[in-house]
DNA sequence: CCTACCGATCGGTAGG
DNA sequence: CCTACCGATCGGTAGG
């Protein structure tokens, strides 16, 4: 009979978190109440409190939790890839093949981590970086290093890239409907080849400008 | 007499703005309260509700005051520049050469835009358009035609720029102290050339992936 | 003693 | 513009 009841205090966590994600990811972190959550999960905002010990917890947690997916899915595009631009197109699409529920946490974290008590914020930051921003680093260092990449800043290199999938990190948005692969395959190769036209001149003359 | 008055009343009306501005950026709509905008500003609570009939009149005077200023820059750019390249290149240098407290706002727009009322949101998403999302796309589209550009969609064009700004966007990310007229040039390069090394078979055998 | 909560209410603060 | 407040709701906790 413990097992059972364990396994419904699971399914009550799970069911919380899955709620709790997609309101955070609307609302922001103070734009959302717990009151609300708790009617969201169906269970008394007492009830919240049995499994988080406070609002951060709870937020932090989903965090966290998505980053163990990332790190799931970033292993598998390393292993699976065989190049730089192999390895980051699997990545990107991977990432934009989520509902858009799931990608929503990458901008929730960068957006409030700055509203998290100073200890969290330094505890997530490690783990966001060990799991995320310093994974999708060194693929792109290790394609400098090979050659295959132009000789630039890592660090800018990464960004600009999480920068372009940004977009699509927003929930409502018109962008979502029409993330399909033709128009992720089209940010990657802005990302690899640029916007330009290779056939004209007139792009490499204001280059130099 | 009235002259001074209403001298001290627009004095007083800018230092909120200045205030609320960079306190909104920093922790966002839902995360800042009206009395610590007072506060401040050194002025009393009911005093800012004489100035702005409600919070959310205060942010969205915020929002269009600055996108009034991009309206001025973009229309800098367009007149100087001849290329598509050379005009974006200088809306991007422009805008990532603000003081982060300016150029945040177009953040603190597309990620607070959905906790405004229905009325407010139509009303911001026509002008934010109008003078910022509608002006970057003309000018990624005149590039299209004259085959500047790839033929490729200026929607995705666009909000893949856009992204690529978007880290600069945070009012006290690492990468601010760096945003430097060369970190600008490598961001507007990988957007017009991309990331591969021209000189590498790698990257184009893998494209085809 | 445990678990998985509940109804009610705490001290403070929200926008107005 | 201020002092003095309001209805409601905030995150969090009491005993059972």
């Amino acid at each position: 009979m413990n097992a059972s009841e364990s396994a419904e205090t699971a399914e009550t966590r799970a069911r919380i978190l899955a709620e709790a994600k997609v309101l955070f990811s609307r609302h922001g972190y103070h734009g959302l109440s717990m009151r609300i959550i708790a009617q969201a999960a169906q269970i008394s905002k007492a009830g919240l409190y049995y499994h988080f010990a406070d609002k951060e917890e709870l937020f932090v947690a989903i965090l966290t939790s998505y980053l163990d997916e990332l790190d799931v899915l970033i292993r598998g595009a390393e292993a699976e890839g065989t190049s730089c631009r192999t390895r980051i197109n699997l990545v990107v699409h991977r990432i934009l093949a989520q509902p858009s529920e799931q990608r929503a946490v990458i901008r929730l974290a960068s957006q409030e981590m700055g509203e998290l008590s100073e200890a969290a914020q330094q505890a997530f930051h490690k783990i966001y970086y060990e799991k995320f921003i310093g994974r999708i680093a060194a693929i792109l260092q290790q394609g400098i290093e090979s050659g295959e990449l132009r000789p630039l800043d890592s660090t800018v290199a990464t960004w600009t890239l999480l920068g372009m999938m940004y977009p699509y990190f927003y929930p409502s948005s018109s962008l979502h409907n029409a993330s399909t692969s033709e128009i992720v395959d089209q940010l990657v190769t802005i990302y690899f080849d640029g916007v330009s036209n290779p056939a004209d001149k007139a792009s490499a003359t204001s280059r130099s400008q």
